[in-house]
RNA sequence: GCCCGGGUGGCGAAAUUGGUAGACGCAAGGGACUUAAAAUCCCUCGGUGGCAACACCGUGCCGGUUCGAUUCCGGCCCCGGGCACCA
């Protein structure tokens, strides 16, 4: 151990040695309960940033401090790979976008072994390749075979100018991002994945998730969107019946009009005959539909010139095309009750539709040429049979009916729709499907995959290299010797996502997805990542989860037991960015301060879920903290290696030294706070207390007697093992220097001796009417009539009381003495 | 509009969930060491009044429950995030 703390070589030192020890390789084999500890994986564009520094590092400290609490820990990293960054550096840089992302993802690697990250580099997967996403080509055939994959037509954006499809992204204020051409919407067939058919799974599953963030769980809740009603139809003389769905059948005698989407038949129908329907249904076309717009946009609508038959009334009510009825939920139309909605009132209103109160408020009466009365709270009127009813009696009873004549059925309704899933890009998992001459489609059978992705492709950022490329295009139907044409569409990112968590633990099985391995270390145990992420990649992998287990690869049915979502790193009061110029480069503050200092900066700035203020001075400071620890331990480096009383817990009640007491109690009293505030992802506070636990020991006078030097020997180790997640390598070196056998990393987490946590005597805070008035020592088994009469007695309270006897006297053993005055 | 989070010193934050508000750190001020600077160490540090002992005020605002409220309840005001013509 050199008496300079020279952070660069020890931990250039320490990472050799566990890469050389492979100290973080796990296998299956083991006597020890398994934890995965997973985060989110990178997308490897060209350095880590803050916030990646920061998510790896609550899930290394997790990772470490189970493994000292004695589990079996799997800790993987890996490269979410496939994307269109990749495609806009490749244009830039002039490379394939293959040779640009391998590149960085050996640049980030060495980033990530320079953080001393505990990481099983043995399982590491890059989902660009092959190996990886031959399974998922494989899987998708299964999911096209049992009816969950299908094809319909969907929109795209599409360039006029480049005369390519263009990913969100792409499209900026509604322009192609490189012709500046407007935008179109254009139908073209794609591939979607039937996630609404677990839409029930998903959201009841969510109950279940006790270890998620509650914002997640609702966020989620609200994207499935999941409602109930009625579906039913109105006859329409001359036309098809109309299917509508409403959540409020009780005010189904409050209808005055039905209004249908634009794009709905009925609307078109009408359109053939009568030019202004067309005229309306064209202009609804054009409007634009970033949902920045549809918040302001103005209610429109035109009357088809059809009429609809009240299923009940047998009265007549005019059809309405309207703008804000989406063809895309529900059946395209809905029944409009002017009385208690608030767009059909604005509706009924500038049509001069009747509007027409079958609901009266429990309340105090309604003005209903004022506004619609929305409330659930009240009771059925003018409806016949169903008056009187309240809103659950009512929706029950008109659902019955309905079903009963024969023109309506209960139906629940999802927000959620089917993932689509094919993108026209190039940087992409291709979709395993051959088409024969007359466009039948056939899956690519396993034996023939991966359909592997060209990678070595002059890549000009118009149009996917593979669309162009007989090579890649011209086969045979599977099994025939028939010409076939491939799929060169592309799966969506998220596909690739949504299962690298199970492929983890087996990356090395080339002949199947997943073995029996997935099902020892699934569900992952602690997942860490961005809440960006909370509805969509979440959302996937559970339902790839799901389709996994019904799929009979793994048994569990959630993949995420617990989840940690980190809060953004801030400077300057604002998400760090490039294109806000206020970054700060990992690299430069592990070159100045080394990683340990920046990974407990990091850890003790803010509790993991919140945002995190970058300060430069505060990077100084823990580094301060760092450097005082080392010369601590170096200072007195002899007389901790040879401390002769190693006293165990219990051996301790016999010392009577008042000082050595007085250390292992403040040791004992910190070490239950930081059991406590590592088992709640509490960092920060971790760090607090053995900076107080430091400040403690330097003012130790070391070397007077046996039993305060062994209480701070004991301390010191202690302080190691507190710290050894957070600040692995210098902890690693110290726990050497001081002649313990092993590593620290397996050192079994400390033992809280409850003992030292007694005291002689108690510090009692003395309040007159709940105000600090005095502090008093009492012995700490004194009675509450002791306490009582010492407190009255004190100089705080006489004053206070002013010579009146108290009216009540509260105490509160251990902590304070309250006198009522 | 609806649904989640949050509002505590000059700043980042603590408070073992009803019991001494501000731990720990940053910044600031003062001092020691030094020829000097850096580094290091020591002291002060919520506000007002006071030489001081001490007193009063103080956790977004108003009210309530309680011996006692940052914590629980009711009503508002801000900030951050998510969703949103969803019938």
């Amino acid at each position: 151990m050199t008496k300079e703390y020279d952070f660069a070589k020890i931990e250039a030192d320490v990472q050799a040695y566990w890469d050389e020890a492979q100290s973080f390789k796990v296998t299956e084999i083991s006597d020890k309960p398994k934890f995965y500890c997973l985060s989110m994986l990178p997308y490897p564009s060209g350095q880590l940033h803050m916030g990646h520094v920061r998510n790896y590092t609550i899930g290394d400290v997790i990772s470490r401090y189970q493994r000292m609490l004695g589990k079996n820990v799997l800790q993987p990293m890996g490269w979410d790979a496939f994307g269109l960054p990749a495609e806009n550096a490749a244009i830039k840089h002039k490379m394939p976008p293959a040779k640009w992302t391998y590149e960085n993802i050996a640049y980030m690697k060495t980033q990530l072994k320079s953080l001393g990250f505990a990481y099983d580099w043995s399982r590491e997967l890059a989902t660009c390749t092959p190996q990886y996403y031959k399974w998922e080509q494989w899987f998708f055939t299964k999911l096209v075979e049992k009816g969950l994959a299908y094809k319909k037509m969907a929109e795209v954006n599409w360039d006029p100018v480049e005369q390519t499809v263009l990913a969100n992204e792409q499209v900026v204020d509604g322009r192609g991002w490189r012709s500046g051409a407007l935008v179109e919407r254009k139908r073209i067939p794609q591939w979607f994945i039937s996630i609404t058919k677990y839409a029930e799974e998903l959201l009841k599953d969510i109950d279940g998730l006790d270890g998620w963030p509650e914002a997640v769980r609702t966020m989620q809740r609200n994207w499935i969107g999941r409602s109930e009603g009625l579906e039913f139809e109105f006859e329409v003389p001359g036309y098809d019946a109309l299917a509508v769905y409403t959540t409020r059948p009780d005010t189904i005698m409050g209808v005055t009009f039905v209004s249908v989407a634009a794009e709905h038949p009925l609307a078109k129908a009408a359109a053939e005959n009568n030019p202004e329907v067309a005229a309306f249904i064209e202009e609804c076309s054009h409007v634009k539909t970033t949902e920045a717009d549809m918040e302001t946009m103005e209610k429109k609508g035109i009357a088809l010139g059809i009429e609809a038959v009240h299923p009940i009334s047998g009265e007549k009510v005019e059809i309405w095309a309207a703008n804000f009825v989406l063809m895309g939920y529900g059946t395209g139309a809905v029944m409009a009750v002017p009385a208690h909605d608030i767009r059909d009132w604005e509706f009924a209103n500038k049509h001069n539709i009747e509007i027409r109160p079958v609901i009266a408020p429990n309340g105090e009466a309604h003005d209903f040429t004022k506004a619609a009365f929305t409330s659930k709270e009240g009771v059925v009127v003018n409806s016949g049979e169903f008056d009187g009813l309240n809103f659950e009696d009512a929706f029950e009873a008109i659902v019955a009916h309905m079903e009963n004549i024969g023109k309506g059925k209960r139906q629940v309704n999802y927000r959620l729709r089917d993932w689509g899933v094919s993108r026209q890009r190039y940087w992409g998992c291709p979709i395993p499907i051959v088409y024969d001459e007359d466009e039948g489609l056939h899956v690519v059978p396993v034996a023939d995959l991966p359909v592997t992705l060209p990678e070595d492709v002059a890549f000009s950022g118009v149009n996917s290299p593979i669309k162009s490329d007989p090579n890649f295009i011209n086969v045979n139907v599977p099994g025939t010797d028939a010409p076939g044409h491939r799929e060169t569409d592309t799966f969506d990112t998220f596909f690739e996502s949504s299962w690298y968590f199970a492929r983890y633990t087996c990356p090395d099985n080339d002949t199947a997805m997943l073995d029996e391995r997935a099902n020892y270390w699934l569900p992952v145990d602690q997942y860490v990542g961005g809440i960006e992420h909370a509805v969509l990649h979440l959302l996937y992998a559970r339902f790839f989860h799901k389709l996994m287990r019904d799929e009979g690869l793994i048994d569990s049915d959630e993949p995420f037991t617990k989840l940690l979502t980190q809060g953004m790193v801030l400077k300057d009061g604002t998400k760090m960015s490039k294109s806000k110029g206020n970054t700060v480069d990992p690299q430069s503050m592990i070159d100045r301060y080394g990683t340990d200092t920046v990974r407990l900066f990091v850890m003790f700035a803010a509790p993991p879920e919140q945002s995190l203020e970058w300060n430069d001075d505060a990077v100084a400071g823990a580094h301060r903290f760092v450097r005082r620890w080392w010369a601590l331990v170096n200072n007195n480096i002899d007389n901790l290696k040879s401390n002769t009383v190693k006293l165990d817990n219990s051996g301790w009640a016999k010392v009577e030294d008042k000082a050595a007491k007085a250390l292992r109690n403040e040791l004992h009293t910190l070490l239950k706070k930081v059991e406590h505030d590592y088992q709640r992802n509490q960092f920060n506070t971790v760090v607090a207390a053995a900076m107080s636990l430091l400040n403690a020991l330097e003012k130790i006078d070391v070397g007077q007697n046996a039993a305060l030097d062994a209480a701070f020997c004991e301390a010191n180790m202690a302080m190691l093992k507190m710290l050894a997640p957070i600040a692995p390598h210098i902890t690693h070196v110290l726990w050497q220097a001081l002649g313990n056998d092993g590593d620290v990393i397996d050192a079994p987490w400390m033992k809280l001796d409850e003992s030292a946590l007694v005291t002689d005597t108690v510090t009692l805070v003395v309040q007159v009417n709940g105000k600090k008035r005095d502090a008093i020592e009492v012995p700490a088994e004194a009675s509450k009539d002791e306490i009582e009469e010492i407190a009255l007695a004190t100089e705080g309270v006489m004053r206070h009381l002013d010579g009146q006897a108290p009216k009540k006297v509260i105490v509160v053993p251990g902590r304070l003495v309250n006198i009522v005055a």
